[in-house]
DNA sequence: CAAACAAGTCAACATTTGTTCACTATTAGT
DNA sequence: ACTAATAGTGAACAAATGTTGACTTGTTTG
């Protein structure tokens, strides 16, 4: 162990410039640009760093990119893993549900704002991590619907396709609410209703499905 | 009227240049790059003219994209008024209509692939009109579906709530489309049924729907 | 036929880009 | 206390970018 100096003070301090070029560039990203359109020397610039010390902490902007896809469904999985401990009230179950989502959305807007363009218009690298992120939260959300008793008609096929539709549906609520002006409450109300129909739709549908058996 | 020269041998020269500048861009989007990553040089480039001559046809990329928005959602419109057109057996509507579309979605895949890129990523003014554009398609599609039957207990409100719940799920697909080979049949069919499955249990949702008569 | 026109070429420019290298200063390990 | 390790600096480079201007070559048009 060492005497005279704290352990780490050089960790800290690596660690935060790493997270200066982070959010340097879930900044940029943020109003009109695209990931792939953001320059190194841009990202350092705006993180207070020489462009060069860049490469101390990353190989390039796709390792950066690939930083900010753990990054973001990061802050997901913790959503996820907050509404399974929370209490189910299987009454307005729909209604809470939407409105934790949104309250996180808001919370970690950049990190939704990057998952949303870059899932579609990312370097193949970044886009097929993403997709993959959300193929593994569809399933987790199908594996939540499976004990529910209205859905006992569902096979496992059917249960994740059911699952794609809500999850379809909340992406595209989430890119009207990253649209829209952050205090418009009345543009943010009309999205979380249309997003809370949505929801009540497919599931006035699940409770009428009934799987083919043999598929 | 001229007597040597057929008059116009000039305009379409200019029309197939300003073509070539336009297909240039889509070739160059396909793969993993988004418009806004692409240089006004390298369109140039794959269009076979010197960069300056770029000038001659539009003021920047921005208004490229622009146009590759009208010319895009030309093709999109010209398959909603082919399905108008065509015959509607009420039998398995759902199954055709999803047939046709894939059907001009490979037809016009580098269309689809730029709507569906720049919709999320792109500056703010092609981004702009995209969802412009999508939302119209969306009421379009609202208006096809008032005569139904079965939905006789929608508001105009929710009808387009109903829409846009089908419109994000064939986006969804459209991407899932646009990502497989397109020589892998497998998947290609697996998607196919994907979507064809979540438009049943959207109209099995809508004949149980009951919109609130007082909004 | 001759003058006006316009699409495309060529060359040049000032910026910005990614990447490398030698360096400085501070911390870590012994 | 002394040496090694390392996060960050500064300068330099070759390449690529958007944009401009003067030009060439062919088409219109009167």
């Amino acid at each position: 162990m060492p005497v005279v100096a704290s352990p780490g003070v050089r960790d800290e301090r690596k660690q935060r410039t790493r997270k200066a070029l982070l959010d340097a560039a879930l900044l940029l990203l943020d109003g009109e640009r695209s990931f792939s359109s953001l320059s190194l020397r841009e990202v350092a610039k705006v993180a207070g760093v020489v462009p060069a010390a860049f490469y101390r902490h990353f190989s390039g902007m796709d390792e950066l990119g690939m930083t900010l896809v753990d990054e973001a469904f990061g802050t997901l999985h913790q959503m996820m893993r907050g509404a399974r401990s929370a209490p189910l009230p299987t009454s307005n179950l729909i209604a809470n549900s939407v409105e934790t989502f949104f309250r996180y959305a808001q919370a970690h807007r950049l990190h939704f704002q990057f998952i949303a363009k870059e899932r579609v218009s990312g370097s193949s690298a970044v886009r097929l991590a993403i997709r993959k992120e959300i193929r593994l939260w569809t399933s987790e959300l199908a594996a939540d619907f499976a004990p529910f008793p209205k859905l006992k008609t569902f096979n496992g096929d059917d249960l994740r396709m059911m699952a794609g539709l809500i999850v379809n549906s909340m992406m595209g609520a989430t890119e009207l609410f990253l649209d829209a002006k952050p205090n418009d409450d009345d543009e943010l109300r009309r999205i979380h209703q249309l997003a809370e129909k949505q929801l009540i739709l497919i599931f006035l549908g699940a409770a009428q499905w009934k799987s083919k058996p043999a598929q």
